[in-house]
DNA sequence: TCTTTATTTAACTTATTAGTTAATTAACTG
DNA sequence: CAGTTAATTAACTAATAAGTTAAATAAAGA
């Protein structure tokens, strides 16, 4: 048994079952639904097998309504992949500084540079 | 041939490489280095596999200095990671709104909620 | 050159993953 | 009840992943 994280990033580690995710944020859906776009590429219980990946990934839940099998999106899931790659934001936003610093070298006597602010977002 | 972001997904659901990564995330280091805190677990060519998994997925840089491997951590794979799960931030940030809802009906002498979302039952 | 250190490659085993088709279960519908 | 729809399970195959040990490469140092 792997520990939940992996898991979770295994989940991520397919083309399709992101697809049914970005599916799924946009409403709950069930099985054949789910299923439809994906089904002249592959069958429909390899749709039933990514869905179960997701649900023990706890990425989707999954609930009973008659016949049906109405899944939506676990938050939860998405907040561990967050937090867990914000530990490393420093990193990439470090590319902000150096792009600074070289515009410093390439126009010394240039305006003003904004500085020091953490949380840029992205657009 | 996978996908690049499937790719890195699949390279960080193995806690060897994330703790190779969060090693990495002090700074450089090389091969024996980063296999030395896991050798007791397991060999040396299992490190060696774990650091071609990571750097296949450019989640990080390896180069050469004399006999040596020096590894660096790769800032852009990271971002992608951080931008693919930005996308569902409004799922995880919604449960505020739901917090922010719930201590309304508590004590309902608070003001001022932001934007309650309604979630219309389909079907 | 011979030896040591750092790292990789080869060859192999075992487990897991992603898919298939065919059969089965379960609930609704006419 | 018989038929249809929704979804799952079974049984199987092929590919990939994660580990092993033993051998090979490559640079440094005595």
């Amino acid at each position: 048994m792997q520990d939940p994280l992996s898991q979770t990033f295994a989940a991520l580690a397919d083309p399709t079952r992101r697809a049914l995710l970005a599916r799924l944020a946009k409403g709950e859906a069930n099985v054949s639904d789910l299923a439809k776009p994906f089904l002249n590429e592959m069958s429909l219980p390899a749709i039933t097998k990514h869905i179960k990946v997701l649900e023990k990934a706890k990425l989707i839940t999954k609930t009973k309504e008659a016949q049906y099998r109405p899944c939506t999106i676990n938050k939860e899931a998405f907040k561990d992949v967050a937090d867990w790659v914000e530990q490393y934001r420093v990193f990439w936003e470090e590319s902000f500084d150096r792009l600074e610093a070289y515009l410093k070298t390439v126009s010394p006597k240039d305006k003003k540079v904004k500085r020091g602010k953490k949380h840029v977002h992205k657009k």
